[in-house]
DNA sequence: CATGAATGAGACTTCATTCAT
DNA sequence: TATGAATGAAGTCTCATTCAT
């Protein structure tokens, strides 16, 4: 592919994101995604065999690249409550870059349980399993206490990371970046240390 | 209406939680619902002015009920923590008892930032507040710490919540008691005490 | 269904003739089809689920009732070349009776050996069967020569009806009854007897 | 053009056939025939100014040696009978060369009422007239009795051919030397001798 | 000559909704 | 109430053809 093929690409990825976080994906038409790219209609099937394939591209890209952050979290140096913080950040520093692919993954994969949720199960608990391993490790260091399952664990914590970025996605209105560092403290103090005194 | 009539607007309805729930709103058909409810195709839009009208029925009937247990667990003379182990039970035993209305409520409405999750934006926000106003009110009283913010817990602990049951979702198999008992205490104490020792 | 519904289906079917044999299968559309029948687009679709489909009815409701006639031509007591003659004559007469149905049939499906006439391959060849099974018993009888075998003259015999009927298809002129009457004659005299004094 | 060009055309030309033959005219697309060619694309339109113009040439290139074959056979001193023989066997012979090239001939051409058929209607009728000159011929050298007019006569020679190369191409299997020897002497016999003893 | 990216009109099919009975 | 035939707008995908390089 030349140069130019890889920026049209490009261009018709981006938009899409605009699109589908402006209008969802089963709302907006293929039209909307090409006319936001300023390319022909047809461009976009050169590129992709369908409209579900430019989400799946979407989502993967960005997914592997959460992944590989996790992973990297897990094998530094860093103490239980930090790796859960740089996981925590990454997600939402995601979301400041970037607050309409994370809007798009969240609302039409992550959680959409009957369509692309379901394609991408596997990577999207593989995610989980990660991070559950994290607590795991921490268990076995002492450090966590064992009542908790690591299972269970990374879906509230998790689950609370999402359920933060979906207010905003519902808000739609721009997050101050002190409102986003204090997210990730708070997540990470809710989970490491609980709501009681 | 008569009572044949109240049966048969019942049966729509119960029908569209069960196609709902097996193929998605935006993927199945009005037919769809009819064939399962065993009326004619028009019978539908006897009771229902669109399809759409049908999903927030579905929801509104469900959602304040919900909200109705929040308000009377607040109200109860009960412990913090204990009225959000009330809470979290609500929702656990509403799964429980028709895990389909839970995955079309959950999956169709309220993780649907593009439709009918912002339609409902109000309703949904007013269980948070809700929450909000226990966690709150348990700062007030000491038993909880202030360093989170009554929001911020409520959102980390229906996100919690919400996530289990979003997982037990996507795994479309039986869930055992023991399961749902369990996961009511560990949401619970995941929020309360959080991991570390 | 209604007697009202059986009217509209009949109407459909009758249009989609009239179209396929103006414009071809390939090149016309549904909305074609539609129109000719003075009926709503999507109500092709209520009858029938595909444009194929269309194609298919038509196929198999006339070829059905050219089987039962050829097998009633068998059936007789006539000889083997009034038996021929019988069976040229109901073809050709169903040419007479609606020339686009039979430009249709064959244009479309018996000479479209990439589509549809490879769909109802094995229909065709009853047909080519029940012939040679005439030509067969023939020669049993001692009327018919032995040295051509029965599927070889059958593939004769309908292949000059339908070289014959194209010719006319191509011509797409009004053939007068004496050139039908006389083509009946010819065909059989000519498959029976030769060219040769 | 220089030699390589020719050989590319040529490549094109041969893939066409094959690709044609093998999905049909109207399933295929252009990219089949430039891939089954091994070259780009654009090429195609580089040698053909459209999709209908491959099928074009290669109709009018082998339509032409057959015309050039039937009015040898008219033009040679064998018997009535012997001229049909030598045109039976130069188009079974063309099918033994080339089965690819004449199932598209047949199928997309000279049984294509709609499209290419009509196009070049006047060149099919060049050969059955050629053919009716023959029998006219032969009639009046009192070889041939005349109660079939030999436009019919060539029809039904015509047809009887086509009708077994049909058989064949729906076969899709390899047809036996010793069949298609047998097909050119029985369609001849059929059609000069008859079916009656 | 050769490439393949780019264009965009066009067709099938779906399905929510209406309405006559 | 109840039926299901009828409507038609809308959307995805295809693919012949063009064109810049």
């Amino acid at each position: 592919m030349t140069v130019a093929a890889v920026d049209k690409r490009r261009q018709i990825l981006d938009a899409a994101v605009r699109v589908f976080a402006a209008q969802g994906f089963h709302t907006c038409r293929v039209s909307d995604i090409a006319d936001e790219a300023g390319v022909a209609y047809g461009l976009v099937y050169h590129y992709f065999s369908s409209k579900d394939e430019i989400l799946n591209t979407l989502f993967l890209e960005r997914w592997d690249v959460m992944l590989a952050a996790i992973a990297e979290a897990d094998a530094s140096e860093l103490s239980p409550r930090a790796k859960l913080h740089a996981i925590a950040a990454f997600i939402i520093d995601s979301y400041r870059h970037d607050p309409d692919l994370m809007k798009v993954i969240i609302v039409e994969v992550t959680r959409a349980a009957n369509t692309f949720g379901r394609t991408h199960l596997a990577k999207i608990r593989d995610a989980y399993a990660q991070i559950a391993a994290i607590v795991a490790q921490a268990q076995e260091d002492g450090v966590f206490k064992t009542e908790i399952t690591p299972e269970f664990a990374a879906l509230a914590f998790y689950g609370s990371i999402e359920q933060v970025l979906s207010g905003w996605i519902f808000d739609s209105r721009p997050i101050s970046e002190d409102e986003l560092e204090r997210a990730k403290t708070l997540i990470v103090e809710t989970i490491c240390t609980g709501l009681e005194r």
